[in-house]
This record gives structure tokens, C-alpha cells and sequence, in this order.
DNA sequence: GATCCGTGTGAATCCGGATTCACATTGACT
DNA sequence: AGTCAATGTGAATCCGGATTCACACGGATC
């Protein structure tokens, strides 16, 4: 039975080819290389091909968002609710975000804030969102425990995404220099965290 | 002696209408809107005029950036100097912050976080580090005075740069609504910053 | 084997701005 | 008056991409 319908030769949908190249280039140089023939040719098709799968570039690079986004908020929730704690949850939020960014810090960047067409912007934001979600659901658990202080979980959430968000990729925004210390960066962020929402201090 | 030399009929140097209408385009709908041929309307002027005071657009806006971004940090430092105790210096540069940016929500996006010219991104860069330093140097006193708990005042100060400017543009990022209660919100980020830094609680 | 559909091609085209430039105009200085 | 520098004009031009489209090609269906 040579060549049967399902086993063809391994053609992997071109439609994901492109996002699996758009998503390279964007960790690589950052949504400004991402143009579209730079996918096509990493993709191994013409320009016009992207056009048969996608309606617009804007189309493709907001599920390449989408994709990255939900995995990685996917991680930061499962991070969190391996934890019994409030405040270890928030820690693990942290350490998950920050490990991660620091790994891929132009990705990073891209995500957070690099400048990309307003279909892509929105569903940034959307991500922010839940991003903030999560958190504010983690703060609202931890004063109900008693763990951290009396306080508006939302906005606290708002500030604690800008704030790790800020103190990893802020420094480093777009210019390749890294953190000198990536664990001392993250124990820092850590404490600081803890600090904002209330917990007791250690000492 | 009519039309003396000095008293030209209030021509208002080009150069100088061309960055206050950049300005005035910024702050009512943002970069995306502030194109050459709307700033030069705007001015009065014809498009080829602008090139006539500033290499670029890029340049025009980098001025208008300075001008602006130059203000707004030298508030802040006023603010923080005028304070006698590190808590209140951190409280004043909140309030200043958001109070500000809460009454031109628009241009504080625009200046925190729209999408712009790369030269113009740098020109943000460089603000929001002196903002960085600003408050470095807020904490560095706090700690010493030991209003604050001991931690790196660097680290803190970019997670609250982040903290703050989230708290306050992220919600209502582009899209115009706006907070439900200014002075609540103020208040709220106030208290976040505080605990943040690691002052006692006032309980 | 005729036809159709899904897919691929890539040069030509379109598009939104920024930028240029040949041509005034005006005031200053000689 | 004559020259020059500075400034203004705005239509024409340029430019970096995204997007289109007329033209294949293979496999499936009838």
C-alpha cells in the first residue's frame, strides 16, 4: 500500500510552517523582521501563498500572539495552582514569568511592548488582561487567607503586571544587555512582590 | 518708528509653532494621528516648511518628547523634593504621576507607551530611566533613613516605574475609558507603593 | 479525459506617508 | 539697485512593505 492517503509525506500543513516561522522570527529579531517576505522565504513559499491561509499579516501574527500568549499564561497558572499558598503562588507566578523572559528576553519584549499593527496590539492586550486576571484572582485568595493586607485585588494586579513586567524587560528594552544576575533579579522581584501585597515581612 | 526690528509681528518662530502643534495633535489623538501634513496645517505652514526647521519627522518629535517627558520628570522631582521624609517624596511622585496622567490619559499613553519612531522610542528610553533614577534615589533615602526596608533600590524603582504606569494607562490603554474614581485609584497605587518599599503599615 | 478545487507562484501593483526640490518672497547688508 | 541668506510652498517623488492576480499544477470526482 505505498503512498496511502493519510501517511502522505509529511507535508506539515503549510499553514503552520508559516506560524512556526513567524514565531522564529519573532524570537529571533523581533516583530519588526517579521515582514512578510521574510516568512514566506523561511516557510519555504512565495509571498502570495501566506495570502491563501491567512487574510492579512496582521491575521497571522495575532494567532502567532494568541498561540504564545495562551501557552505561556498556561504555564503561569499551572505554576500557581501547584501551590497551596497565596504567597507562594505569587511567587511561582513570578519565578515563571521571570525564568521564562529572561530565557527568551527578545521575545519577551516583543510580546510586552514591542510597537505591531493594532489587530496585533489588541490581542496583546487581551493577554495583559488575563494576565492581570490571574494575578488579581491569586491576591483576592491571599486576603481572604489572611496571608496578605486588605486591599483592591484589581488594582493591585494592574500594578504588579507593570511591575514585573518593568523590572524584567524595562532595563533591557530592546538593547541586548541582560541582567548581570538573573536569580539575584528574580529573588529581588520576589521580595518586592511579597512586600506590595501585604505579606508579613520575614524578618 | 513703526515695525521696529524687535517687534515683528509676532511671527512666533516657526520652529516653535511646528512643536506646538505636534504637541497639541499628540495629546489629542496620539502619535498615530500626529502625520506631517496635520502637523503642518496645523502651523499654518506648508509640509516642506517643516524641513526647513527639523531634519525628520523623527527629530520634530524626539523636541516634542524632550519637551514634554523634560516637564513632566521636572514636576516630579519638585514634588519629591519638597518632601521631608522619604514616604511622603514616594506619595508626592505618585500623586504627581497620576494625577497628571489621569487628566490627559491620551498623551500619557503616548508618551508611556504608543507605538512611535524608533528614535523616538529612544528618546522614552531615556526619560523613563531618569524617571528610574529619580525614584532610585527616592529609595536609596528611604532605606538609609530607614523609612524603608533594606532591598535594591534599582531593582525597586523599575518595578515601580512599571507598577505606576500600569496602574494608571495600562487599564484604559488607547481606548478611551477612563478610571471610575481618580482619587481612589491614587490612593490605592499610593498604599501599593508603600508597602512595596516596605513601609510599616499604618495600622 | 474533462472539469474543478485547493494550493502554490512571484512579479506587478497599490498605498500611506515621509521627503525632496525648483521656484517664490522677504529682509538685511553693501 | 544688487546680492545673498533664510524661509516658505506644495506638487512630484520616493520608499518600504503589504496585497493582488493571472497563471500553473496535482489530485479527486464524474
Amino acid at each position: 500500500m505505498p503512498d496511502s492517503p493519510t501517511a502522505r509525506a509529511v507535508p506539515v500543513h503549510t499553514r503552520d510552517r508559516l506560524v512556526a516561522a513567524a514565531t522564529e522570527l519573532i524570537m529571533q529579531d523581533g516583530y519588526a523582521a517579521a515582514c512578510v517576505a521574510a516568512v514566506a522565504e523561511r516557510s519555504g513559499v512565495a509571498t502570495g501563498t501566506l495570502y491563501r491561509h491567512f487574510p492579512s499579516k496582521a491575521a497571522l501574527f495575532v494567532e502567532v500572539f494568541r498561540r504564545i500568549c495562551g501557552r505561556e499564561l498556561e504555564v503561569m497558572r499551572e505554576a500557581a495552582e501547584a501551590q497551596t499558598t497565596a504567597t507562594s503562588a505569587l511567587d511561582a507566578i513570578v519565578e515563571s514569568f521571570a525564568s521564562r523572559a529572561l530565557q527568551r528576553p527578545r521575545l519577551a519584549w516583543a510580546l510586552l511592548s514591542e510597537p505591531a499593527d493594532p489587530l496585533v496590539d489588541a490581542e496583546r492586550l487581551t493577554y495583559r488582561r488575563k494576565d492581570r486576571e490571574l494575578i488579581a484572582e491569586v491576591v483576592r485568595g491571599g486576603v481572604e487567607s489572611g496571608e496578605f493586607v486588605e486591599q483592591d485585588a484589581d488594582a493591585s494586579a494592574a500594578a504588579l503586571v507593570g511591575a514585573i513586567g518593568d523590572a524584567l524587560i524595562g532595563p533591557l528594552s530592546s538593547t541586548g544587555q541582560s541582567h548581570a544576575d538573573p536569580a539575584r533579579t528574580v529573588a529581588e522581584l520576589q521580595a518586592f512582590c511579597r512586600r506590595a501585597v501585604g505579606v508579613p515581612s520575614p524578618a
